[in-house]
DNA sequence: ACGTGAAATCGAAGCGCTTCGACTGTGTAA
DNA sequence: TTACACAGTCGAAGCGCTTCGATTTCACGT
């Protein structure tokens, strides 16, 4: 293994030379830099993690708490981790695999021993029961979602309330008075989740605000489950006309069953979404939707890890406005 | 912080002895373990992973290299990354998230900087460019699947070609004479993926033993193309009777154009699959099929790691023989 | 000519841990 | 009884790096 010593040897500069020169931290001269950067290539020098860890008292390493067994919407799970790996890596931060089914304790493990310099949680929720635990560790940790009580801890999301209003309001100024919100699988609402009861308020106090009715269908996935809510949303006494759909796992099936009934999207129904822009774009109908800017929030996430590892910042939260694009699956009725 | 030194001073003995108590390296008294163990618990003592990776010359860590962006059977992933830190955990290990996409150089740089003691791979292709880089790295090197030059490298992975030939005969042996395999989106074939290119292999090889003609088509997902497919599979001239399908994406919209024709799973066509077990039980129409062992992969794959760090091991390949399940998706003609 | 400060470099003291060799006492074989 | 093995413990030497203070040199204003 070569040394930071046989560097400076190399190059005929002391250790702390070297050191220097990595660090960028006092001014070295041209020359010596020069020579110490080809010092380190010819030797193929690589500083030892574990050394620098002890002795700056900074891993560089980001704990990510990932939740890997929740099945819906993986697609969205794996752009946070894509675009929080990436921006860490631009950061000189390498990432540390934590799972969500192995509990808090993981996330104060981690820390207790310098292993992390901080804590990135994915998949929050609203009453979550790891946020008492996160506040007591011993670093910054960085929420993606928005629990109730976020005291003390920095919190990146969309803003899903402004979301479901703009959701709601998009069909309403087009006319449509009877609008249905298709949401997650009721095990989603039960379990709590933020984002969804946050989307469901927004979309109701905006219906309300309106004057408009406002019906609310949860649904499971798998086509039966999809037509039957169908016929309740459908129902001609409702004469629904738009619908707004949370929920990326059935939005295939849901246009298909639209279609096998011989209902155009959206000369006979108006359809609207929050989902992956990538998603909406590649259905069998491209969707007019608020996309869930993943890679955003995620390199957002980094950045406040990082500025709250540079200064000693205040936590802070942050919620992304939504962005609603045109596919053309809405229309004026 | 909490040091070793002041557990020691708390407990009465020295740094070392406090070490081997918790390495378990020499022979510690009962008594003097239990005094050690309650100062430890007393004070919150952690060990610093730095000072330890540094004294110890091992960093009791994985580094995980994942595609992150390979959209298809994303669950699949996720269940051997489960699996992968699970085990790891279960040996004292963590798991440092590299990815696919910034290429081999990581894993060099994360064994050069001795972050990590050993690499795992998965995704591993026939042809994978990454292969020969990866074969430099000074660390146990465990890969997740199976290229055609593995020379000098660890490998699991589910036989694929023993898989295919198992789907082909079970239909075989029902008497079907007309089957199609219905394998992946033609990109993956172009790609070079192993497990695909072996499976196929091993499906027509078992139906040239056996004197059937195998057609074979490659399905994009999406309903149109599905139906597509079918509409070619099921061409009359063929009197196609039996499917084996190898395409987690398409499954479900399979069987729903079955059942769309009226052609009823298995009176009139008999399905069989490989893909994971969950999945197959959750479809419209329970699927006989043969699971990739996710799961079991992953924990195999840790296996090999441990024990090439343990002792100085030879590589290894490991081919997991597959194992149907009958769903009572096919039957006999 | 002289003090001053900035730039450039060095030396050495740790950071917290593991591990090796040495030491002490006890039980056991000769 | 002597010798010896062995369990149990300690002290100290690193592991490879960062960082602080000290030192030297040189340009500058006065």
């Amino acid at each position: 293994m070569i040394t930071i010593k046989e560097v400076a040897r190399h190059a005929g500069v002391s250790m702390s030379t070297v050191s220097y020169v990595l660090s960028g931290k006092r001014s070295i001269s041209e020359e010596t830099k020069r020579r110490v950067e080809e010092s380190i290539v010819a030797l193929g020098y690589h500083p030892n993690a574990g050394a620098r860890a002890l002795a700056s008292n900074r891993s560089q390493v980001l704990g990510l708490v990932v939740p890997l067994r929740s099945d819906h919407n993986l697609p969205v799970i794996m752009q946070f981790v894509a675009s929080i790996v990436a921006s860490a890596r631009e950061h000189d931060y390498d990432v540390l695999l934590l799972t969500k089914e192995s509990g808090p304790g993981e996330a104060h493990r981690v820390v207790a021993r310098s292993m992390a310099d901080a804590i990135v949680v994915m998949d929050v929720e609203s009453a979550d029961p790891r946020i008492p635990e996160l506040r007591t560790v011993d670093a910054p940790v960085v929420l993606l979602g928005m629990p109730d009580d976020h005291q003390g801890l920095s919190c990146v999301d969309l803003d899903f309330t402004t979301a479901g209003r703009q959701l709601a309001g998009h069909l309403a100024d087009l006319g449509h008075r009877s609008i249905a919100l298709i949401g997650s699988h009721p095990s989603v609402y039960e379990r709590g989740t933020s984002y969804a009861a946050r989307l469901l308020a927004g979309f109701t106090s905006e219906m309300a605000k309106r004057d408009l009715p406002a019906s609310v269908h949860s649904c499971a996935p798998g086509y039966d489950a999809v037509a039957a809510c169908l016929d309740e949303v459908l129902h001609p006494d409702r004469g629904t006309t738009g619908l707004v759909v949370h929920n990326e796992a059935i939005l295939g099936q849901l246009l298909l069953e639209l279609r096998r009934r011989s209902l155009d999207v959206p000369g006979d129904v108006s359809v609207i979404a929050l989902c992956p822009d990538d998603l909406a774009e590649s259905l069998p109908v491209p969707l007019t939707s608020i996309a869930v800017p993943a890679a955003e929030l995620g390199s957002i996430a980094v950045e406040m890890v990082m500025s709250r590892l540079a200064r000693d910042h205040a936590p802070e939260v942050r919620l992304l406005q939504p962005r609603l694009t045109d596919r053309g699956s809405t229309r004026a009725r």
